[in-house]
DNA sequence: ACGTAAATAATTTGATCAAATTAATTGATA
DNA sequence: TATCAATTAATTTGATCAAATTATTTACGT
């Protein structure tokens, strides 16, 4: 009976689902929120739900003006070169590691999700297009086992999770790209050099898609 | 009388002492803090400490256990590699960057402060060494104004804190070697590339000091 | 002495409330 | 109608308390 059920406390839970709904897009660039508001949405009291987003907003998912409010920051450019240039770095080399640790389960729930993108695509659906998006990237990454290089990426896919969103609802589903295709041949090959590649393609195509979207 | 004196909350205090006390060793890896011991030590009620907490959590200098301790995390190797990576590829672009802005009374700030390093390291000050030493490379990077490189980097530095303390502790200040002369050298004539450098030496020789503490 | 179970203490967690702060609305005046 | 001050409403903030959870101590039997 060595019950192994660690309860989580409920500022957890509560972090995870307003990180999905930066991340996934149930959020808009600009768009205010309150404290009251998302804890009635999420069904929960205050408490859990201020020191959540104390967390998201370290992580810079959420910003905290000046007035104390609370909201979704927008892009600019200067953010996303920024952005781009850590992407670049860390993401390729998550992924190289992780290339080299994926058993053939993990390929084949990589071609899973690549099969949900794409229909996700076909449908219009965003929510699922961003989710599946999001899980392909970090199923390899969580394979590379490297903590930090991995909360550091996710603390700039949630900077770019409304933003994708947008390029989502202007342009479409339909015009999106992405290497995946490239990225699991390369796994089933064992060309480690080819995910490697294949990544930072696939990073700079996305970026490029956001940097469509910014005002100048 | 356009008072635009911002009122903090106290959250926002709390979190910046937590911080401090973390970034110039105040505190050992390994040690466990508990809410109320920070809020009598800090003399604040224990909802802003928690909110200061996660906020800190969130960027790595704090860590909470399954046990809900939170406990000041331990250095190990796979971590040190980690946060070199990131430190060589963002910082001394932060330092280039930085570099281009800096005006005269930066430079001399910066010179101000080597000079305290160097205070510091003759009487065997610990605390005084890792302050300033953070103050000068921070004076450098906040003049490239990147936000979002800053708070990477932030968060790396909060993550060897006490790992130096520790390296200062067992080693004693005096064997501790910098590459600060150079980069205000440079600083001073307009060579960028110097500058660069520079930063690149002192990071790297920096984590091969606390690699040095770091048990097999 | 040693290990184990029960009891006690300490801590975290989340709800609730009052005070402070900020935003929105109203109404008066030009 | 537009502007500005005053009022009202909404929100954040921090303290406090009860419940839940975890750690520590005590007591007991071998």
């Amino acid at each position: 009976m060595n019950k192994v059920v660690v309860k989580k406390p409920e500022h957890e839970t509560i972090y995870v689902q307003i990180k999905e709904m930066v991340l996934f897009g149930e959020v808009v660039p600009g768009q205010p929120l309150t404290i009251h508001g998302l804890a009635e949405k999420l069904g929960a009291g205050v408490t859990p739900v201020r020191e959540a987003i104390r967390r998201l907003t370290a992580e810079g998912g959420l910003a905290t003006l000046e007035n104390r409010r609370v909201v979704v920051p927008t892009m600019t450019m200067h953010w996303l070169e920024q952005i781009e240039l850590v992407r670049l770095t860390v993401e390729p080399e998550l992924a190289e590691i992780g290339a080299k640790k994926c058993g053939l389960d993990r390929i084949l729930e990589l071609e899973r999700l690549d099969a949900l993108i794409d229909e996700a695509i076909q449908k219009g659906d965003i929510r699922g297009y961003l989710e599946a998006n999001y899980r392909f990237h970090f199923t390899i990454y969580d394979a590379a086992d490297a903590l930090i290089l991995r909360r550091i990426t996710e603390s700039l896919w949630v900077r770019i999770g409304p933003s994708l969103r947008v390029v989502c609802g202007r342009f479409g589903t339909a015009n999106l790209t992405d290497q995946h295709r490239e990225a699991t041949k390369g796994l089933r090959d064992g060309d480690l050099e080819k995910v490697k590649r294949a990544l930072q393609e696939d990073i700079r195509q996305g970026m490029e898609f956001i940097r469509q979207t910014i005002e100048v």
